[in-house]
DNA sequence: CAGTCGATGTACT
DNA sequence: GTACATCGACTGG
């Protein structure tokens, strides 16, 4: 198992959303190993989007989003949820790549515990809140490196281009028209969104 | 199935 | 005050 390198994320932002498809998040719980097949991201970016938590520049809640690539960026809303991000670009550079859902693989049975006993599969991970609600991933674990020591992801193969479907990104207001969100097209295990325009 | 809405902490106007 | 990168419970068809 391969580890990425902080040169994977240390790219422009929609490459590395569009490569993050099909790789392997990984979470580390004691003894407890926790996996799942990433299969859908949105890209937020300092730059020309108003949505973007960086978009206002460089405070006390966003800071780890200025970190250099390959930094886990986690943070608290709407009162009770938790969403993590993995960071991109280089040090100074606001962006990040919001993980939405993954195929759990590894530890199924302590992301049910983790999510509420009568969960279905499909209902573990599929969508960020849940996802870092099965995985264990809260304020702990903001600013974290991806270097496999607790949180990680693994090398896996790309997905062909004609797999990756751009659409526009789910719960916000400002940058609508942005096409920033990414997903594996036909995936059961991506979250419903809401109404989203599909390219 | 789709649509509506309350929960509940934090950042920002 | 208001908005928020959400979820789940509840409604009606």
């Amino acid at each position: 198992m391969t580890i990425l390198p902080p040169a994977f994320y240390q790219r422009p932002t929609l490459i590395v959303a569009r490569e993050l498809l099909g790789k392997i998040f990984i979470r580390r719980l004691g003894d407890c190993l926790l996996s799942g097949r990433i299969v859908e991201v949105e890209a937020y970016h300092q730059q020309g989007d108003a949505s973007s938590h960086s978009s206002r520049g460089r405070g006390a809640r966003n800071e780890v989003m200025f970190r250099p690539g390959g930094h886990l960026y986690v943070y608290f809303t709407y009162g009770m949820h938790f969403c993590m991000n993995v960071v991109t670009e280089a040090e100074g550079v606001g962006a990040a790549v919001l993980l939405r859902a993954v195929e759990p693989l590894e530890g199924i049975e302590i992301m049910r515990l983790h999510r509420g006993e009568g969960k279905k599969d499909r209902d573990l991970a599929s969508g960020p809140a849940k996802l870092c609600q099965a995985f264990g991933v809260g304020r702990e674990e903001n600013g974290l490196l991806l270097d496999g020591s607790i949180v990680g992801i693994a090398d896996a193969p790309a997905l062909p281009p004609r797999r990756i479907l751009a659409t526009s990104r789910v719960g916000i207001s400002r940058s609508r028209e942005l096409p920033w969100r990414f997903l594996a097209a036909g995936s059961p295990w991506v979250s419903a969104g809401r109404p989203s325009t599909t390219l």
